[in-house]
DNA sequence: TTACTCATGTAAAGAGTTACATGATTGC
DNA sequence: GCAATCATGTAACTCTTTACATGAGTAA
């Protein structure tokens, strides 16, 4: 399927950008739904590179080696045939937690209690954090417009605060029921 | 992590099956959260059988040719250990559409309309499924005991439907933005 | 000068999917 | 007899992570 090919041509279709970048971005506001280490990164640059989707040059402004890379026109049109496709639902996502309560009647109620707290506590960081980035970014203030690259953002950090809220009301339910 | 190992064990703890009774177990329950093809299992219960975690006899009773397994002392142990081991949350799982929506400023707003529709679609047939599960199941008419199989069974089929029916409301919104 | 961040790469191993391959049994 | 299901396995490939490796600039 060579998502990560798809994710990296449409960061590329926002801006211009280096893999050092890319990485970055993979771990701020695309993070909660697609991220990759710069170790897979590097090596699809340089077969988009090979294969004609993108190209690289040595950024001159800056008085660090970096290479910036820009999509092509043939790297545009592939990028929004993906982008506009309707593809089926893949299986749910794994989920080493959910596995492990799936197993929960073995364990004494204390440890159940423990586990499920710890990963309440993980959730409501996550969800502060999530709210911070909403607050940082002005999307409290104001909803982008339907034409601006923020719009796609914006709809992916509400997803990413219901995961979150969903999570931690899923915490407190089980917690209920441990009683 | 060898999490695929733990998911086998914890099975075995339950009942003694053969690796095609995993396939089914893996397409069934809990397949929300985890699930794995026979070309992964059967290599890992060979694993499994080399390391001295489970035992692997002929089942007479049947007239067809299967293995069953069961989990040793050994196996028991080393699943209860990461059974109570309390882990960091990992990275937030990749999720293909909301990539897409990520970069969605960039189609047209029917097309746009278009894929969301669909996604909500497919949730929506999803949640009825897991409805239709946990009737099947007896869950709406009584929740099982703390110390039953079931019991995480059901906690993990409360979180599948919690999930679906936020991804329902996500696309909603997403809808309402729209117009 | 030392630690940190920026910046780019490769190698090896592990996890997972798809395809290849076989054979017996059951129900129509 | 034929199709579906039961049942087990291997091979090749893709995707992802961890570890190895290097070097230059920046700030204390």
């Amino acid at each position: 399927m060579r998502t990560l090919k798809y994710a990296i041509l449409g960061l590329l279709n926002q801006n211009d950008m280096s893999g050092y970048d890319m990485s970055e971005a993979f771990g701020e506001t695309l993070n909660e739904f697609w991220h990759a280490k710069h170790s897979q990164i590097y090596p699809e640059l340089k077969k988009l590179t090979d294969e004609g989707m993108v190209m690289a040059e040595e950024d001159e402004t800056s008085n660090r080696s970096r290479k910036v890379y820009h999509i092509t026109n043939k790297g545009r049109e592939d990028f929004m045939a993906w982008l506009g496709k309707d593809e089926d639902l893949p299986e749910t996502p794994k989920d080493i937690f959910r596995l492990r309560v799936f197993f929960f009647s073995r364990l004494p109620m204390d440890t159940r209690r423990k586990l499920m707290d710890s990963q309440k506590l993980a959730h409501e960081l996550r969800l502060r954090h999530l709210e911070s980035n909403k607050q940082a970014k002005g999307f409290n203030q104001n909803i982008p417009a339907k034409d601006d690259d923020a719009w796609g953002d914006y709809l992916v950090l509400m997803s990413a605060i219901m995961r979150e809220e969903m999570m931690i009301d899923w915490c407190n339910r089980c917690l209920e029921l441990m009683k």
